[in-house]
DNA sequence: CTACTCTTAGTACCTAGTCATAAGATCTCG
DNA sequence: CGAGATCTTATGACTAGGTACTAAGAGTAG
């Protein structure tokens, strides 16, 4: 025996989980075996077959990616939204969002949650931002939920404009407002 | 016919891509044609089959653990910088920074990049945005490259201020424009 | 009517397996 | 040393989800 049993179930349940891409064959081959018994070992560890492990593989991001993308989309998600007039999101602030060195949120992703949510209230198929004026009140840290209220002031049908105030609150704290003016095509 | 051919084949497309694990007998059963029109269709088109697509969904999942998770630190790259003075950075607009219908940028990433660079230019451990009064000029487009340039216009030690103008440009045509009001703590 | 496109059918073959059976090889213990 | 248990290998039948190729019928346009 080149190697016990044990030993080379175990180093098979490492290679596989390393690489699940690989084939019975590849892994006879590998520890010097038959492709029986890489079979059999497989089903003592309840291993599925390559091909299950690759659908497995893609379905996990299948689903991240339902997930993830409308995190790529809109920051924050949106958890009302009246077109042409109000809107709220709730961000969370993780690590990836903050400086490292005082765990203090970086304004761009505050920004881009008021940003995302300006646009998000209008109701038309093409809405940008022309221009804003902001404010940061107070720094946003770590693991706070940052919830944003958006509130169309209004909207000017001639020149293609709307107008939208966010505020941003870390438990009713004020921390973040912002005046957008929007650009819509013009018809609504 | 139930569909015409052409027809069939943009929805065979689109429900592919929506939902890459159907196999041809599924797609021939929903579109009511034989299994080997389908297999037709995807030959015609140049869909690979079932297997190779969840294959490849598998493997882009795989390589994207590594990729995936840093959620930038800075938006843009620095090229030039002299701190207290001013800083160039640049930002190359990709799919994921643009909207899907009009391939244009989301106004949050422009300003991410200025913001960025406002904070790299500051000499200062902690360096926050107060305020911002932002201009997006035009939009920008999929694979633009935006130069932003930032300048410092005033320092005010004693309220530990700093006031960091930028402007981003792509091809020499001006983009943006945002006058940043930084939060610094008071020692140089 | 002919020529052409589109569709369907059928065959042989492929990969990467499963499941079941059988037989040889090796180890362990009494 | 030998019997039984464990481990390994082989073989055959079958599967899904295809590819590649040939052939034939239906419908349509010139």
């Amino acid at each position: 025996m080149r190697r016990s049993k044990k030993e080379r179930q175990h180093l098979l349940t490492i290679t596989i989980n390393d690489n699940p891409f690989i084939t019975d064959e590849e892994l006879a081959e590998k520890f010097q075996v038959s492709v029986q018994t890489i079979r059999l070992d497989r089903l003592e560890l309840s291993i599925p077959e390559l091909r299950e492990r690759i659908k497995t593989v893609a379905e996990r991001r299948f689903e991240d990616e339902v997930r993830s993308l409308p995190l790529e989309e809109v920051i924050g998600e949106i958890i009302d939204i009246e077109l042409d007039q109000s809107a709220i999101s709730i961000f969370d602030v993780k690590e990836e969002h903050v400086f490292k060195r005082n765990n203090i949120a970086r304004g761009h992703h505050v920004f881009a949650q008021a940003n995302s949510l300006a646009v998000a209230v209008i109701n038309d198929e093409l809405a940008l931002t022309a221009k804003a004026n902001i404010q940061f009140i107070r720094s946003v840290k770590l693991n706070e939920r940052v919830i944003a209220k958006a509130r169309v002031t209004k909207i000017d049908e001639n020149v293609g404009r709307t107008f939208v105030e966010v505020k941003s609150f870390v438990n009713n704290e004020l921390v973040f407002t912002g005046e957008l003016e929007m650009f819509r095509s013009k018809n609504r």
